[in-house]
DNA sequence: GTTTGCGTTCGAGCGCGCTCGAAGGCATAG
DNA sequence: CTATGCCTTCGAGCGCGCTCGAACGCAAAC
């Protein structure tokens, strides 16, 4: 995934510290989450509290995201208004916003007060974008279940008469009936 | 997208024909959807049924994840079996199952009934992570809805005191409360 | 006959978002 | 003093999933 690289990480390390990992970024979501932040932090810093690679982030440094000042040897040091805005761009970015959007997004609020209009459309347009994806993984969702339904405990109702081994795969599992779950989709919270 | 060219194009073309067209592929979802198929079907015909390029239905045969019969003429005849599994492969796709993965099942398909339980493996890990990414982004949602929300309707709550266009751009939008909000991510339908 | 249209194979190319590695600077530890 | 470690810049490379184009075949339309 292209757009996917964040989020496969995200949902890989998932997988390795528990149900909560992916969701690093969204523990800093209060006024509190962004107040104890250090005065300055260090790209080793960011690094951890974001969740991404050193790399990463002087990668969005490069492609115009964000602008971070030096030290005396040439350090990269991050203040609270950078670090709030690469959270910012983590969490798009987490959610499928390309590059290339967050790049016109940032040149807007760069570009002063004025955008604001502007930056709103990019924002709804945004919101719409993942709530047509969420409806689209929902009912993903209840395609999967449904064929993990019917597969039975372990051999089920497919890999049915028709022997297996059948050369294109009639032994694939049930694609066909999915008709009331689908028209219903409002399994999600299943 | 590496994982996303589909999903992309898929949730562009919502933008294209309203509401429906992404879930195309869940049309077909019922045992009538895949009854009222021909017997055989042509490149055209499946991608047009699937809403994917005939480049991109060469490029899953080559990658071995469907076998595809010629006529006479050397051209490609889709049979219902053929179709199905598309069918199945692009739903999978669609809801970012990566092609290794893909390629994984269907070798465990095409291995025969025994290899059951290891699809079924299959099928729940990534029930799994649609579901960890639907979470994630409802989180999302939530956080860019309740951006959106203070943002006012023109110039908000943000813009606020240290003027514009202040270099690093305090200029943005707030990214600060959101605690209440996100401790309750219940708000998805909202 | 030629043209139009739809198909074929093959390999190369692309856009995206990282990801890496080389070559070096500076500072603290031992 | 030499490590060790963390940082720097820069450009190149990678993995993914398409996407394209060249060169060609066959067949129905005109």
């Amino acid at each position: 995934m292209a757009t996917d690289d964040l989020m496969t990480r995200a949902l890989e390390a998932l997988g390795d510290d528990g149900p909560l990992s992916a969701e690093a970024i969204h523990r800093l979501a209060g006024p509190a989450g962004l107040a104890d932040l250090p005065a300055t932090m260090t790209i080793a810093d960011v690094a951890g509290l974001l969740d991404i690679s050193p790399h990463t982030l002087r990668y969005y440094e490069r492609a115009g995201l964000v602008e971070v000042a030096r030290d005396g040897n040439g350090h990269r040091v991050y203040d609270a208004g950078a670090v709030r805005r690469l959270v910012f761009l983590t969490r798009m970015r987490l959610s499928g916003m390309p590059m290339r959007d967050l790049r016109h997004y940032v040149s807007l609020v760069d570009a002063g007060g004025h955008t604001v209009p502007e930056r709103l459309d990019v924002l709804v347009e945004h919101r719409d974008t993942i709530r047509r994806r969420i409806r689209e993984l929902t009912l993903s969702l209840t395609a999967v279940e449904y064929k993990i339904a019917t597969y039975g405990g372990s051999t089920g109702p497919d890999v049915p008469a028709g022997g297996p081994l059948t050369g294109t795969g009639r032994t694939a599992p049930p694609d066909e009936p999915l008709r009331r779950t689908l028209a219903t989709p409002t399994t999600m919270t299943r």
